[in-house]
RNA sequence: GUCCCCAUCGUCUAGUCUGGUCUAGGACACAAGCUUUUCAAGCUUGUGACACCGGUUCAAAUCCGGUUGGGGACGCCA
């Protein structure tokens, strides 16, 4: 049993693409058969390496790995063969107008596909033209190259977009003329767009670099497209990649066409990100916080956010919303916005700030106990209640209203930091006019 | 325009093949409550769907036909 992906490199690997790609590597290792991935370069103009680059390391990414590599573009001159072979037997021509091409005729008949997912589809070829095999630039067409691929590479099962419907007769009659054995057509639905429709950039983001950037785990993002059209049964939704290949089957595809929810992404991803292990989750968060800045490319340890990971990691849902989360971590001074200042600083706490700064300092362990202990005495003495300071106290630590619980955060950030910030904010009560 | 595909909560889906166990289950989102130093998270509860019409049948979300609605394809793009 064999399958494959066919991307053409003229764009990024998108969604929809990525979804085909899943349900062809996840049938394949489910059923122990091989999984190819075939480029289909033929229009050298619009092909680019960039693009396929990007996906060969989306696909990684996503950890789909393949079987095979092949390339249309090394393979022009099997097309050709193939397409004289069939000139010779007369069931294609040269075009009238002098340019090269050669033109399969269509017979009319009635093809009947025996879809694994649609069941049977019947077509009529008489309302099909004739199809062009080789352009006059000797380049094949689209449906010719994939036909021969896919029998000269001994593909069984042809997992595939719903938009292909429509070739599909006409594929079927290339393979009878070429008398090559018919594989199986599995056609999945395809993914729209919020408004209905293809995905559009217009609706989102398309292209699975972005949802990287944008801060997904690629086991988020495989897990969502998974449900897409597929459901592993039990009112399970979370499903990691090895579990899903026992479960598997392609026969149990849907056949209605999915609308992207962001917001379920979203959650999945939050899911993964709370359960993700401290070390990887480092490592991944590493490319977003070397672009803001917090760290140096060379000096980062991991490790030494573990703790910091642990109180932020139950309250994000993207990468990039955790690791600027984080930012009161690697910045000296934290920027205190000024709805912030209003709400929390309009009054002179500067004789509760030095309180606090006085039993922070005394403390010999700092650690999340003494500090709430001193947190709370303070609180105490001053005759103040605990919501009347802390809000402020996170406010100058943090520079955020929000944030984990503030005595975990101040063990976190340490004895230096937090006294420096409470100087700071002491000194900020001075300069103000009152 | 022609051909093709599809139709369960707002969204993703279970159930449809093998009609009764479905006064339709789960998840996201939304709302309320609990918890609470904030925001989340978590927990509890709630709102919410078989597109419509007809047929078959003792019985239809499930089978059949039609209507409507949505999507796709009709390139010397893939």
């Amino acid at each position: 049993m064999r399958v494959r992906f066919a991307p053409s490199p003229t764009g990024y690997l998108h969604i929809g693409g990525a979804r085909t790609c899943l349900f062809n590597w996840l049938y394949a290792r489910a059923q122990g058969g091989q999984f190819v991935l075939r480029i289909e370069d033929t229009d050298k103009a619009r092909s680019k390496k960039e693009f396929l680059d990007e996906i060969l390391d989306s696909l990684q990414w996503l950890g789909l790995n393949w079987d095979e590599l092949h390339f249309q573009s090394e393979r022009f001159d099997v097309y050709l063969s193939y397409a004289k072979k069939l000139l010779n037997e007369g069931k294609a021509y040269m075009a009238d107008d002098g340019s090269g091409a050669i033109i399969a005729k269509m017979p009319h008949k009635t093809v009947r596909i025996d879809d694994m997912i649609h069941g049977q589809i019947q077509f009529d070829t008489s309302l099909i033209k004739d199809q062009v095999l080789i352009k006059s630039d000797q380049s094949p067409t689209y449906n010719f190259a994939c036909v021969i691929d896919d029998a000269e590479m001994k593909i069984s099962h042809i997992i595939r977009g719903d938009d292909h419907i429509s070739n599909t007769p006409k594929q079927v009659i290339l393979y009878e003329e070429l008398g090559f054995e018919l594989p199986k057509f599995a056609h999945i639905p395809m993914i729209l767009g919020q408004g209905g429709g293809r995905m559009s950039k217009r609706a989102g983001a398309t292209a699975i670099t972005e949802y990287r950037r944008m801060g997904f785990l690629p086991e988020a993002l495989v897990n969502y497209l998974m449900l897409l059209g597929w459901s592993p049964g039990n009112n399970q939704e979370i499903i990691s990649l090895i579990d899903a290949v026992k479960k598997f089957d392609i026969m149990s595809a849907n056949k209605t066409a999915a609308t992207f929810d962001m917001d379920k992404l979203l959650w999945l991803n939050s899911q993964y990100i709370k359960v993700c292990a401290p070390e990887r989750l480092a490592a991944s968060l590493k490319p977003f916080l070397l672009e803001k800045g917090f760290i140096e490319p060379d000096n980062f340890d991991g490790k030494s956010i573990s703790n910091v990971l642990k109180l932020y990691c139950e309250r994000a849902t993207t990468l990039e919303e955790l690791s600027e989360a984080l930012r009161p971590f690697f910045v000296q001074e934290v920027g205190i916005d000024d709805a912030a200042r209003e709400k929390f600083f309009s009054q002179d706490l500067t004789r509760e700030f030095s309180f606090l700064k006085e039993k922070f300092e005394a403390l010999s362990d700092f650690s999340v106990q003494p500090i709430e202990e001193a947190f709370r005495s303070a609180v105490a003495e001053l005759g103040t209640t605990t919501k009347y300071l802390i809000h402020p106290l996170r406010v100058a630590l943090s520079g955020k209203t929000v944030g984990p619980g503030m005595f975990e955060f101040i063990e976190a950030l340490g004895r230096q930091k937090t006294l420096e910030r409470i100087d700071r904010i002491i000194r900020s009560f001075k300069n103000q006019p009152r």
